[in-house]
DNA sequence: TCTTTAATAATAGTAATACTATTAATTTTG
DNA sequence: CAAAATTAATAGTATTACTATTATTAAAGA
């Protein structure tokens, strides 16, 4: 099992929070209705007021985990991108052909959510919803390096280099397995959206997911 | 020349802007000083106010030709997307073969952007960063849908809607056009960001810039 | 040239946001 | 059961994203 259990809950970066969202009820009930909020309104205004109030608590009292509500992005984002590394390695690891492998590994990465017990009961597809939307917001900024530094981002570029591996697997000659692994990541979600609000420039759609077009160029990564 | 010219100025939507930039020097210099300033202290921290005082204005005066400041991404977005279509069809008009005409259009849509003479003179170099950091901003939020029914987004889609052209041009059955044409143009302005921000989970870098990644996809997508 | 109009500048003000600080009440724990 | 930790309630601050009003300057028409 590559030794991967342990990370799930441990490896949320320590200063994306002040105190464990996980370690009381209060925590957990934050995350959840977080999820649901920001999932509802927007993370524009998506407030930590309004949070306390849907949750029958206090703005101060929701201070007291997260410093700001980018910290709680970052943080929902690295519980999102934590879920899918475990999958990923779940369910590709008893796989040998290196194109099912891959193709597997697209089906967790870009595909529909599945359910995994987490501990708290989270909405993960409101929470894929928020990533789609919501993610790229968490880095294109000017802290993006210090953030980065500080290892806000380490399961979203460990997810990819597990990616690499595998395409690498495929063909160690393709001279561009990173980029086309961060380009998956991306471009799932970006997919994603057109398939929601831009459905004239994807040819996504409910019935034929972003994964499929991801899988279809996975033959062209073997002769590339 | 396809009647394309006439778009360059005309298209930006009117809606975009209550008093057109581009009729008075103060427009013009809130354009080209926002872009600098935009550019310099991103998106969120930039401020009207901040703006009339470098143009040594005022911000009430800029409030004339704005009515926000989302207002002014968007027509920013818009100038630049249809530059690059302007780029795009007079750099490719001539190309016969298709392989080399997508080539060509990959190099113009991801690749560094080449001055062009837009009557005001912006610093196009500066107008990319800021799309690379800010664009998505602009359609991630909860009035994309009513917004782009107003045409905010047209030379956007424009664009990418040329290129869907060019690649069913090289196969008229490959099954995602629209799709990789639309990755195209997000995972360009994506793999440009990794390279300045997250160079560990690119392949790309000044010396491989990221029209190469695109152009190398080119092959496989005649065979699929 | 004078006058009307339009454009711009200056100032002030408002509602909302993203917090901080303080104190009070409640729970947990040793 | 007392001390410590957690949570709730309230108030306050700086900044932002505007609106409104009035004054000043420039341009344009008669």
């Amino acid at each position: 099992m590559e030794q991967l259990l342990p990370y799930l809950k441990l490896t949320i970066n320590r200063k994306l929070y002040i105190k464990d969202p996980e370690s009381s009820p209060l925590g957990k009930e934050i995350i959840r209705q977080s999820i649901d909020l920001i999932n509802e309104v927007g993370f524009e205004k998506y407030t930590f007021k309004k949070l306390g109030q849907k949750i029958d608590s206090n703005e101060s009292s929701v201070y007291r985990y997260f410093e700001n509500k980018h910290k709680l992005l970052l943080y929902l984002s690295s519980l999102y991108w934590g879920i899918l590394e475990y999958r990923l390695v779940f369910e590709t690891n008893n796989i040998d052909d290196p194109v099912k492998k891959l193709e597997a590994a697209v089906d967790v990465v870009v595909g529909t959510p599945q359910h995994i017990d987490t501990g708290s009961q989270i909405n993960l597809l409101a929470l894929r919803s928020i990533i789609i939307a919501e993610f790229t917001k968490s880095y294109h900024n000017k802290s993006v390096d210090l953030e980065n530094k500080e290892g806000f981002f380490e399961e979203y570029k460990r997810l990819i280099n597990r990616v690499v591996k595998m395409v690498l697997g495929l063909n160690s000659n393709y001279p561009y397995p990173k980029s086309w692994a961060s380009n998956l990541i991306d471009g799932g979600l970006h997919q994603h959206f057109l398939v929601e609000h831009f459905p004239s420039i994807t040819d996504c759609s409910k019935k034929q997911p972003p994964n499929h077009f991801f899988k279809n160029q996975i033959k062209g990564l073997i002769k590339a």
